[in-house]
DNA sequence: TCAATTTGACCACT
DNA sequence: AGTGGTCAAATTGA
């Protein structure tokens, strides 16, 4: 997905913004998560307000602030798979955009070392975080010193490659600009299943076929992304796809950086157009998404190996890196969602992510 | 013992 | 020949 418009705002400064409110609202849904829903059977208008429903309404607020700055700057971006906002032009990874389009024909794999290079060819997402932390499970498999570089090139592919074949990969290098930060790329898409996608997702289901009237939101935890959507907006947009779909569908977008046509455009997983950014403006009040892949599962992320800060936290042994410091199967407990209609927030024109 | 990381070697590609 | 990406044996730690 991508902002872009006209604006006198530098665009490093708005995507610095943004970013800054990407990590507020993070906070706010993890926090959110903690609190007890507000009570149904009275109206918000005969009591005080409940910290959830001013942290909703904080959200809302920071929301509009967000499609605001996202839509006024001077600037094109997108949100990334992460939920970050990039600018585009930090988006474009330089050697995967000249392998694009190249033919493999005539290759031969060889038996042992090396490994395929079949993912060059693939899209990839790059972006900048503080943290390696992002909701996935990797599996390290090698680093390397990179030429010109002080830092060390980690390689990852998702721990679920041999049990599930997924092939989505990622490489982690520190910021030379800023050694506080990485530079993350991703190749490929994730196809696992993973349990703390899969357990929402169903409990969400759950909680959306049991309430079926003409105002319920359905909330979609399918991978990658969570959706909260209204069933009535769908049905007047003509949704013809189950409403389910619709939000999965979304929720991938959302988090796909990519994007033809200027990158205005909203893309599923899969590629197929799925709205214009501003369409989606336009719906936001009823159809919204989170980040995908949102780095605020689990504890502190493993570290990059630079030779002297230590390579990932967990360093061997047992669960360590992997589900050590990303809980594969966190409880439903600690995801922090809340299921069932949203009839309890007044002004779902906003979007409220929750950040399993 | 098992699973993840480390690290040297191999291979594709420029 | 140099560089980057991956493999897989060795190592590590719970």
């Amino acid at each position: 997905m991508a902002f872009s418009s006209e604006g006198g705002v530098p665009a490093e400064r708005v995507a610095a913004a943004v970013n800054d409110l990407v990590e507020v609202r993070d906070g706010l849904a993890r926090l959110r998560g903690f609190l007890p829903p507000p009570p149904q059977a009275e109206q918000s208008s005969s009591r005080p307000p409940c910290a959830a429903e001013l942290m909703d309404a904080t959200m809302s607020k920071l929301m509009s602030a967000m499609a605001t700055l996202g839509g006024s700057g001077d600037i094109a971006g997108e949100v990334d798979a992460a939920g970050r906002w990039t600018s585009v032009a930090e988006s474009a990874d330089p050697m995967v955009v000249r392998r694009e389009g190249e033919s493999s024909a005539g290759r031969t794999r060889r038996r042992r070392g090396g490994g395929s290079r079949s993912g060059r060819g693939r899209s990839s997402n790059k972006r900048v975080a503080a943290t390696l932390e992002d909701g996935h499970v990797w599996r390290k498999y090698g680093q390397k010193d990179i030429q010109n570089s002080p830092y060390p090139r980690s390689y990852y592919r998702c721990t679920h490659k041999l049990d599930q074949g997924c092939g989505a990969r990622r490489q982690t290098q520190r910021c030379e600009a800023d050694p506080s930060n990485y530079d993350i790329t991703y190749y490929g898409e994730h196809t696992c299943r993973d349990p703390s996608t899969i357990i929402p997702t169903a409990i969400a289901n759950a909680a959306g076929a049991a309430s079926d009237g003409p105002n319920n939101n359905i909330i979609s935890f399918a991978t990658g992304g969570v959706v909260v959507a209204n069933s009535s907006r769908l049905a007047r947009e003509g949704t013809t796809a189950t409403t389910t779909s619709a939000a999965t569908q979304l929720s991938s977008s959302w988090g796909t950086s990519g994007g033809g046509g200027g990158g205005d455009d909203v893309f599923s997983s899969s590629g197929e157009r799925f709205m214009q950014w501003d369409e989606l403006a336009a719906a936001v009040g009823h159809v919204s998404s989170v980040g995908v892949t949102s780095s605020t599962v689990g504890s502190a992320p493993a570290a990059e190996n630079d030779g002297g800060n230590g390579d990932t936290a967990a360093g061997g042994g047992g669960d360590g890196g992997g589900a050590g410091s990303f809980p594969s199967s966190p409880s439903a407990g600690s995801l922090g969602f809340v299921v069932g209609p949203l009839g309890s927030i007044e002004d779902v024109d906003d979007f409220f992510p929750f950040d399993p």
